[in-house]
DNA sequence: TGAACATATGAACAATAGTTCATATAAGTA
DNA sequence: TACTTATATGAACTATTGTTCATATGTTCA
């Protein structure tokens, strides 16, 4: 394959930072935790309690799993009296869990 | 919420060993090198040496990252004489990494 | 205000993943 | 067959990530 080939190609790839966000994406779903957090929001908006009693994991670990997911603003918080309520972000993040949920239909396959 | 409806909604979850396999395609993208190699396959189908190359990474590094890949069924290969060409897995593969691609663009937006 | 509940966070430690180096295998070619 | 090119792999080291523990913050309600 040739030089300018090569160019043409690379051209292609998004930028550095682009590539480092999506990877960033990616590495929260690498998580069994924060994957079912996603996708239990994707059902319903829940409060921290909910998510740890859900799932059967501390308090703690919940909490920095959704630090994460609110970083890479996967998900969003509403205060509703006592409770922090977390939600999906928007139809993006949606789609990119309808999206595993359809990966995992295939896998089973 | 009470507990019937939280049983409700685990039920809904995948089954962990589904969840672990997600989790793994999830993080092998999680690496730039990776999403890169992904990222050019669906371009066109490839030799070791020309990704290299593109990604002007060790010859080590890149065939460790395509080893995940091919572990996880996400490329194939084929012999063709001296070469090993690499291509994307199926069109499963393929929609993923178009995601990745609109991911990007939606970032940049 | 103080007690109880809900959530967040820093720091330390443990587990995982990525990179490099050395070396092995395998095919083509002189 | 020896040599070169192409690729794979194990082991050691490094870096990154996840988990736990202790503690802090913020809200409600008596």
């Amino acid at each position: 394959m040739d030089e300018a080939a090569i160019k043409a190609m690379i051209h292609r790839l998004p930028s550095e930072q682009v590539l480092n966000r999506i990877c960033q994406t990616f590495g929260a779903l690498q998580c069994t935790t924060r994957l079912q957090i996603l996708l239990l929001l994707q059902q319903c908006p829940l409060c921290v309690t909910d998510i740890e009693n859900m799932l059967g994991q501390s308090q703690s670990a919940i909490s920095h799993s959704l630090r994460t997911l609110r970083q890479l603003d996967l998900v969003r918080t509403k205060r509703e009296g006592r409770f922090t309520v977390y939600h999906l972000a928007d139809e993006h993040v949606s789609v990119l869990v309808e999206m595993c949920k359809q990966h995992a239909k295939e896998m089973e396959s």
